[in-house]
DNA sequence: GATGAATGAGAATTCATTCAT
DNA sequence: GATGAATGAATTCTCATTCAT
């Protein structure tokens, strides 16, 4: 009976913190070997290339976030309710797993590329929740995508500032706060509200 | 006066191209030259090294975007209106150089690290207006770096939409619609508006 | 009486097949050993490296078809026979284990260099019935190793045709074209039958 | 101005050397690199990769070849003549660069997959002949790639020998002699001359 | 005995940078 | 000034072989 595979998490803990520290780019396969204090060769036993690395890495998390969100906003009645949820999902995730949120923040322009459409995706899961609240009223009528678009930033931009240093501590006590704000962006009119 | 060396345009506008469409690391100073229809040692005449070519389409465009957000802000007159404008000016911006936009918000994760204090720097433009507001009352008391990242994020984001093609056309048509969502998302108090 | 290994002549079968498919250099021992359904490390118990496998493939079938033709020409009288029944031995060999053929045709260069002296080689068996028959008087007075090379030539070149595609089908049904075209070629002399 | 690409000739002649003693899959780049004096990187300015190294040795020979042959033919009268001539050149051409020669024979394998139908091919040349004098009955009827293979063979295993060092001295004196024996071959019916 | 994960020594290839011409 | 050949270090990846289980 063979070893059982151990150093594939290994592997996968050290690509995570090296990809992030320095990049998938400046990051070579001898530096995440030697991190995960295994052979070069090893390497190649568990992922078929440094792309296949990254992608698993990536994609794994990708959807795993994906899952995540939707069971929240399953979980979740009505509009801001399931917007609400979702929001505290995204910042509890950065609070829980720092490493991984940010590999998937700024792994994501290269690999978004690659995902397929069948893949369980977050942007999806929001954009489908905004769409529903837009056909149930609960949303005034608007560009569902704008509206997604301005969803997703109104959370992530703080994340980014969290990974930049510009925002410290765990950002899932800002949740209400972004909500609130969130909900406020989403069911603003155009022209509403100007004095 | 001599004539100015032509080849340095090309050779940004040739890097620029490459370096959204490939990746900094997934483009070869030959293919920058090639592309340039230079000699990859004349590249070095104009640029010190690879880094040093992102750095300098980096920082100038980084720089000058910074200046024309602060141009836009002070032209303006009251917190809301000045967001207002910042808002139009990013989004105008995408819409008049797409690439180097892109190139901004793809490439900024490396390069940011290298952004020091006292360079020209738009988002610490949005904050000062953002921490002006809130001193003014016309925002009420909120974490400025949080309400920063929100009023970022909401116009980012769009853009990084339509970057990836989920959102179509020029996003200037959307800048009432955004600047609205933002007033609203800054003003918002966190328990406010729940039914 | 334990049974013997099964597992050798699987080996030994997806070796060859694949050898001949794509070289030797081009192929692993991964490679064998997924064919022949094996697992590499079970590889090392037949056979002690790449290497001796090769060899062992090669010395085997080399000594092998060497004892045939040996065989066949001693059972043959007169050299004009037994030059032909040496012929149709390669013929028939080549339909017989076209693989095994075409493995000893291409793989004969790096491995001819380890052939000893003292192994059972084809070439050798052919060269001997050549002298002798220039010793009988059979064969006009000649180098007989070029009249040898000569010889071999004619009956190989024809497989190494069929190996390439030049020639479809059998091969056997050429033997008497080729055993009268040797005959010819062994008892001319250099200047006859000049116009 | 830059300087003139000196080091190509320098790499193919260590690359034809190294290839011919230890064969294409045993020799390295760094081993070519290092006989022709320069770096490996510079290896590739002048060829793609190896691959495209090994073809450019064999192909320019080939076709140099082939066409080498086919003005020999074309210069001499008659199919005899013809052959004759053809065989004199192959000979002469072991003689003239038995390196290059012993490149063509033991590495043709795997290269002759790569040749393309409109690329000149001595094998071709050989047999354009052969059917010519079929055609113009100086060569009785016959299965005209047979008879090529026969041809063939008969030039080509001698230079076989001689690189195996089988045969010793110059090949170019056994012109007549293989040339006698090449027309004895095909001109021989199958029946023939038996006793 | 068998397995296949791990090793470690290369292999081919790329590429930023230099510099002779 | 410009060119592009050359460098040399680094990179990704392969693979024969070993060995713990």
């Amino acid at each position: 009976m063979p070893r059982p595979p151990s150093a594939k998490p290994l592997i996968e803990n050290a690509a995570l913190r090296l990809f992030v520290e320095k990049g998938v780019a400046g990051t070579s396969i001898r530096d995440v070997a030697a991190a995960a204090g295994v052979s070069e060769g090893a390497l190649y036993r568990h992922f078929d290339s440094k792309d296949a690395l990254v992608w698993a890495l990536f994609a794994g998390s990708f959807a795993a976030f994906a899952r995540r969100l939707d069971a929240l906003q399953a979980a979740a009645h009505g509009t801001r309710a399931k917007l609400a949820a979702m929001i505290g999902g995204v910042l509890g995730f950065y609070d829980a797993e720092p490493l991984l949120f940010r590999f998937l923040l700024f792994v994501q322009h290269r690999q978004l590329e690659k995902v397929t459409p069948d893949m369980p995706n977050p942007i999806d899961t929001i954009r489908n929740v905004v769409r529903a609240g837009i056909a149930a009223g609960d949303i005034p009528p608007t560009d569902p995508e704008l509206a997604t678009a301005m969803a997703v930033g109104l959370v992530l931009q703080p994340a980014t500032f969290a990974a930049y240093g510009r925002i410290e501590g765990p950002l899932l006590p800002h949740a209400p706060r972004i909500a609130t704000a969130a909900w406020q962006a989403l069911t603003a009119s155009s022209g509403e509200n100007r004095k």
